[in-house]
DNA sequence: GCCTTAGGTTTCTTTTTGTATACTACGTTT
DNA sequence: AAACGTAGTATACAAAAAGAAACCTAAGGC
């Protein structure tokens, strides 16, 4: 019934306010522990940090290795086929940088950076 | 200090639960008025189709075009710059598709297809 | 026999989103 | 003169998402 219609399925994926950042962070680190991202991302919490990693998990984005220790030590990773996100990703910074540039030109620079919501309502 | 690290720009954009049924709309039908939209899309309501619409005008995706007639007749279409999107857009949408057949691999063809939240915690 | 550690879970509160309904402006039609 | 039609706005409310903080577990160390 219509090609160009299943994107909001891509965009399931993405969104929750972590899930570019923790991303971001698997991409660029490899394995990181639990910990480890709670240290790089110091304003999550642990409550969204394990949401937002299932979340991923489910989705085969992300691996979670699980050392049988105590105290617990769990891993994660991009899967194989998360891997295939890469390209995408890449293309939504590409843009998203450009489209910075787009609304500091139409706005100038001191716009502020998303008042999508709330203002601007033409009087 | 990072490429990769603004794809949340792009995915602002495209963000609240109308906004991607919206843009296929406009991108499929052109030019649209107001009432159209609403026939096109009728579980969404006034409120919240102005106000995704809005935004979008903000980002300069969408144009508005207010004829000062009575009855009032406002047209919305893709700007020259929105239409730049389509190809990200449809890079998305073929993701999007792929990652359901992968689901359904994954997790045979009946699983419910978004329950990333609030079950499947393992036991 | 209490403390520490890592990776969570539970419960509660606040914030953000979305829905429902009513109301407006103003010329045209009935 | 009342009703209609368009493109909204305003207000009230419900639901969903996010945040804060406390609690849990089990092994090893003191």
């Amino acid at each position: 019934m219509s090609t160009f219609c299943k994107f909001e399925t891509a965009l399931e994926i993405l969104v929750g306010k972590w899930k570019p950042v923790i991303l971001l962070r698997l991409f660029s680190n490899g394995t990181m522990r639990f910990s480890e991202l709670q240290k790089a991302i110091p304003e999550i919490t642990k409550k969204m940090l394990t949401q937002q990693l299932r979340e991923l998990e489910y989705h085969d984005i992300v691996h979670r290795e699980i050392y049988r220790q105590i105290p617990p030590k769990v891993e994660y990773s991009i899967t194989e086929y998360g891997k295939g996100m890469a390209t995408i990703l890449q293309a939504l910074n590409d843009w998203g940088v450009a489209h910075i540039e787009h609304l500091n030109e139409l706005y100038g620079p001191n716009h502020s950076v998303e008042p999508h919501r709330s203002d601007a309502m033409d009087k």
